[in-house]
RNA sequence: GCCAGAGUAGCUCAGUGGCAGAGCAGGGGACUCAUAAGCCCUUGGUCGGGGGUUCAAAUCCCUCCUCUGGCACCA
């Protein structure tokens, strides 16, 4: 039995609301999941949120509520985009729910026993105002700290780390050996150089006198787990590595693990691999990594007068959910950065969607009950069958390429053939010969049938065809 | 400073040694099934600057500039 499509994206942090960025993501995830659907795979889709954590704490503080309260408020925020966005995810992680938190434990617990964790004193340089430890890059010109750090005190403290560099040499052999597991390829470099530099181990626990929003270490109750730590074993937990073992096995790894560059290096590409190592996991039970750009808002004329943010849900308001996920998939190349532009969202919800595909199926849906009064005879062959199967061929080796905007392109050039074909065909002069009876009904059921027809995973929704232009 | 990415038409981007391209926007035309949509034709480029290799460079090499990310450094 063939493995399920596994594809993840990273978790949000909920200290704060979700901006455009968090809905390209899981957009570009939810479209390379919808095309497996539509191929007839296996699909399991996870996404959710990363609710511990020293931002979360102290934004709740701020807001003067418990910091599960508002771990939850934030959560529900991100939900309800979710479902204007029409994310069709198949599971929802949260890093408080037991599932997760038993799993971290238990990783944990099986790190520390394999002597991957060990205990040290560290000593260094703390804000008590921002809570953090400062580094050599906060010290000024003169060897002091900025005032706005308050009060910094020289502080010595005992913490638990995980042996990151035993890994290095594995790391780097992985990564020459597998360079299909971060994509882009430009990625894949910058990952491995970043490797290079790896010296030190990771520190993963706070002290609970410092820090009380987080999972126990369940081998010392001082502490609570560092959130990185707790955040990656998501992709794990919520595949049931500790709770379902046998749904594991089918599921891990992931076929794709989709992050922003932002978080490819350290986080995923050398915590993240090097923690799966030190469970054991070996080289072929390791994710690929999709690294994903930024939206940028530089020079747009929204961001400039509404304080340099996008609230998706807003726009999804505005112009509807199909048309969002349109234009950021036409656009976006997959790993590079984007500028976000409203007026090119309805450029493209216009002419792509509202007069290339929407009048073309008006049109002929119009002809078909016109002429034929809704019943259509089917041709041996049809002359639209041969591209549109090159519409799909081209399409699904986008979407294997991890490139929805190359796929889409090809899917708008099938409707281009496609009005250009009725145009050529003519049916409303054929429609006034009686004698071109026979030549109209081969035109008008020359539309391919269901199983050659453009991919269902791109196509909107009909409700959605029938919208006509719009404008901002 | 180091390592990467980007710089091609007004806009968004393809194009990695062989006559500079697509979509949109702009201009013109024919048509009338259709959502003032669609179709055909078309204007528009020192391929960031400079140097080099080559019969031939957007493409390969060197160098500089601008923007972006990571790391380092400085504050």
């Amino acid at each position: 039995m063939e493995k399920p499509f596994y594809i993840t994206t990273a978790i949000d942090y909920t200290n704060a609301p979700p901006h455009i960025g968090h809905a390209y993501e899981k957009i570009l995830g939810d479209v390379m999941a919808r095309d497996r659907r539509a191929r007839g795979r296996e699909v399991v889709y996870l996404i959710g949120v990363d609710q511990h954590g020293q931002k979360v704490q102290q934004s709740a503080a701020r807001a003067g509520v418990r910091p599960e309260v508002f771990a939850q408020d934030v959560t529900a925020k991100f939900l309800d985009l979710w479902k204007r966005l029409d994310i069709a995810y198949d599971r929802w992680a949260e890093t408080t729910a037991p599932q997760h938190t038993e799993c971290v434990r238990a990783i944990l617990n099986q790190l520390h026993q394999k002597g991957k964790i060990y205990k040290a004193r560290h000593g260094g340089y703390y804000s008590v105002r921002q809570e953090q430890f400062l580094t050599e890059k906060d010290r000024g010109a003169d060897g002091s700290f900025s005032p706005d750090w308050g009060e910094v005190v020289f502080l010595e403290e005992e913490n638990y780390y995980f042996r990151l560099t035993e890994f290095k040499d594995w790391l780097v052999g992985f990564l020459e050996a597998h360079r299909e597991s971060v994509l882009p390829a430009f990625r894949w470099t910058e990952l491995r150089n970043a490797v290079e530099r790896l010296t030190g181990d990771l520190c993963i626990s706070r002290p609970k006198s410092r820090l009380a929003w987080g999972i126990e270490l369940p081998f010392d109750p001082e502490f609570v787990t560092y959130v990185w730590f707790d955040a990656l074993i998501n992709y794990i937990s919520f595949a049931g590595y500790t709770s379902h073992p046998v749904d594991f096995e089918r599921l891990w790894p992931a076929d794709y693990q989709v992050i922003g560059k932002d978080i490819l290096a350290p986080a995923h590409g050398i915590y993240w691999l090097i923690m799966l190592r030190a469970l054991d996991f070996p080289d072929e039970r390791m994710p690929r990594l999709l690294v994903h750009g930024y939206i940028n808002l530089r020079g747009d004329k929204i961001s400039k007068s509404a304080g340099n943010t996008v609230d998706p849900a807003e726009l999804v308001g505005k112009y509807g959910a199909e048309a969002l996920r349109y234009y950021l998939m036409r656009e976006a190349v997959t790993g590079q950065d984007m500028e976000f532009s409203e007026d090119r969202l309805v450029a493209r919800h216009n002419s792509d969607l509202a007069n290339g595909l929407g009048n073309l199926l008006n049109r002929t849906l119009g002809m078909a009950k016109r002429y034929r009064q809704g019943v259509l005879k089917k041709p041996a062959d049809s002359p639209l069958a041969a591209p549109a199967a090159e519409a799909v061929s081209r399409h699904r080796a986008a979407f294997d390429r991890c490139e929805p905007h190359a796929a889409l392109e090809a899917a708008a050039a099938f409707v281009a053939h496609c009005n250009g074909f009725i145009e050529e065909s003519a049916p409303w002069k054929l429609a006034k010969d009686p004698a071109q009876a026979e030549r109209l009904d081969a035109v008008s059921m020359a539309w391919p049938n269901r199983s050659a027809s453009s991919p269902r995973s791109m196509r909107p929704r009909s409700h959605r065809l029938r919208s006509r232009s719009v404008s901002n």
